[in-house]
RNA sequence: AGAGAGGUGGCAGAGUGGUCGAAUGCGACGGAUUCGAAAUCCGUUAUACCGGCAACGGUAUCGGGGGUUCGAAUCCCCCCCUCUCUGCCA
């Protein structure tokens, strides 16, 4: 959620951050906002001022009681009785400013940084690098759905038997590998300092909120009603929850966390040949980090996520690239989205293993996620997260590059992980 | 899940209708003392919002919500959570 002082001290600034992103109503939203506010503080102004005066007579109507001035004090009370009613009437107006204020905040999606890039669609994105060498296949290459069927590795139909479609049951070298690749994972993190947690995979309405996953999308989360709780689309949602309500004291700053969880999606209403196979899945394994950083340094600690992230994929030796996302591909709580894909080579395409963002202080704002600064003042701390990395679609480049006649053949890295060096049948 | 107890400031812990944002202790911070330190002494020690250039003033917050009352940490109702015992269970 922005902050109600961007919107009123950096109007132009917000107007053109919701252009680049095509923000429809931009102008009526913010003059609405700032209408709100300027009808709300209005209110609380009377409506303190009307609770001042009931709680000074209420102190007056006490020290006559005390005496033994009944009359007095009955007179008094008459005041009171006027003030209740006022004070009700400001109090219910006042909430109702706040209210509305609140519901138009939860509508306006984050402004973008100034490096990023206009546009409407995946299309117009801009591809900052690339690294490694898309591998040659032979003509007969298989996609990686043919090859977990060849190599018996992953499982569909039993996903399907025993839960539905989307949720698949992984075996032998397939089991061990997702193993792998979670520690291996896990341990690189650790190496570039994020501290390990293992948080709970269903959260609270709250946490949803505070991460910006509700009340939007929440058709996109698994719902359990009978306790009101949420299976997590993305470690992200508990690890950043994690802080808040909290004002972290600054020398515990940066916070950098990482954390292995499945996720659960529910993908209402994608089909078609992009979700075939591992492509999409409403269960999948994902590592996550997470860092929180005071408002100056996260500019750079973004950098520094992505710089981790590529190392992975290098590590793998996976051909990706890296993307800057445009205002219209954003996701509404970023401010600045980078795209890590790799290339999946028997499908011919990009696969977006991993989504690194900086929010700066759009989550924190509703987290209420802060640090005393200089002199005192609690401010607002920025919150990235970022995937180091997504498993599925990883294992689907990871079959489909290394496809040989005698098996898969695995990256060096994950051989001692693994403790098999190929997948064979 | 059943029975009982309880949720107060960073922590511990008083407070059962009035000047209580809240005693006291601990911790932390600033200062005095000291060659330095310990001990001791003095002071400070929450968050949010509103008004104000500021100093400062006001309002709210004692798990959450609602109610009674001129006035609620304190009384009533609902919900949440924690602890103990019983049950169940990895």
């Amino acid at each position: 959620m922005l902050q109600i002082s961007v919107l009123k001290e950096q109007t132009a600034r917000v107007l053109a951050g919701l252009a680049k992103r095509n923000y429809p109503t931009a102008e009526a939203d913010v003059q609405a906002v700032l209408d709100l506010d300027q009808r709300r503080r209005a209110m609380q102004t009377q409506h303190d001022a009307a609770q001042a005066e009931a709680n000074e007579l209420a102190r007056q109507i006490g020290g006559l009681m005390k005496s033994g001035d009944r009359a007095g004090a009955d007179a008094l009370k008459t005041r009171t009785a006027e003030l209740k009613v006022q004070i009700k009437r400001h109090a219910d107006e006042l909430a109702e400013a706040e209210k509305q204020q609140t519901q138009l905040l939860y509508k306006l999606p984050n402004i973008p940084q100034a490096s990023v890039p206009a546009g409407r669609s995946a299309q117009d994105n801009e591809v900052v690098r690339e690294g490694g060498t898309k591998p040659e296949l032979p003509a007969d290459a298989l996609p990686h759905w043919e090859l977990i069927k060849k190599y018996d590795i992953i499982d569909f139909e039993l996903g399907i038997k025993i839960t539905g479609a989307g949720f698949p049951v992984y075996k032998g070298q397939g089991a061990r590998l997702q193993r792998a690749l979670i520690n291996f994972f896990l341990d690189e993190a650790r190496d570039a300092g994020y501290q390990e947690v293992q948080p709970p995979i269903l959260v609270n309405e709250a946490s949803g909120y505070g991460t910006g996953q509700l009340p939007d999308k929440e058709g996109q989360m698994y719902h359990d009603a009978a306790d009101n709780l949420y299976l997590i689309p993305t470690s992200e949602v508990p690890i950043t929850n994690l802080y808040r309500d909290e004002i972290i004291p600054v020398e515990k700053l940066p916070i950098r966390n990482t954390g292995y969880t499945p996720c659960f999606r529910r993908e209402a209403g994608s089909w078609g040949a992009d979700v075939r196979g591992l492509n999409r899945l409403h269960q999948f394994d994902k590592v996550e980090i997470v860092q929180i950083t005071q408002p100056e340094h996260s500019y750079a600690a973004h950098e520094t996520m992505v710089t981790h992230v590529e190392s992975l994929l290098q590590k793998l030796e996976l051909p990706y690239r890296v993307l800057r996302l445009c205002g219209g591909d954003m996701g509404f709580t970023s401010s600045l989205t980078y795209d890590l894909e790799v290339w999946s080579a028997a499908q011919s395409r990009w696969l977006e293993v991993s989504s690194v963002s900086n929010f700066e202080a759009f989550q924190a704002n509703r987290l209420k996620c802060r640090y005393k600064a200089e002199g005192g003042k609690t401010q607002l701390l920025h919150t990235l997260n970022g995937s180091a990395l997504a498993l599925p679609r990883i294992v689907a480049a990871l079959l489909e590059n290394n496809q040989t006649p005698e098996g898969i053949r695995l990256p060096e890295v994950l051989h001692s992980y693994c403790g098999f060096s190929k997948i064979s049948a």
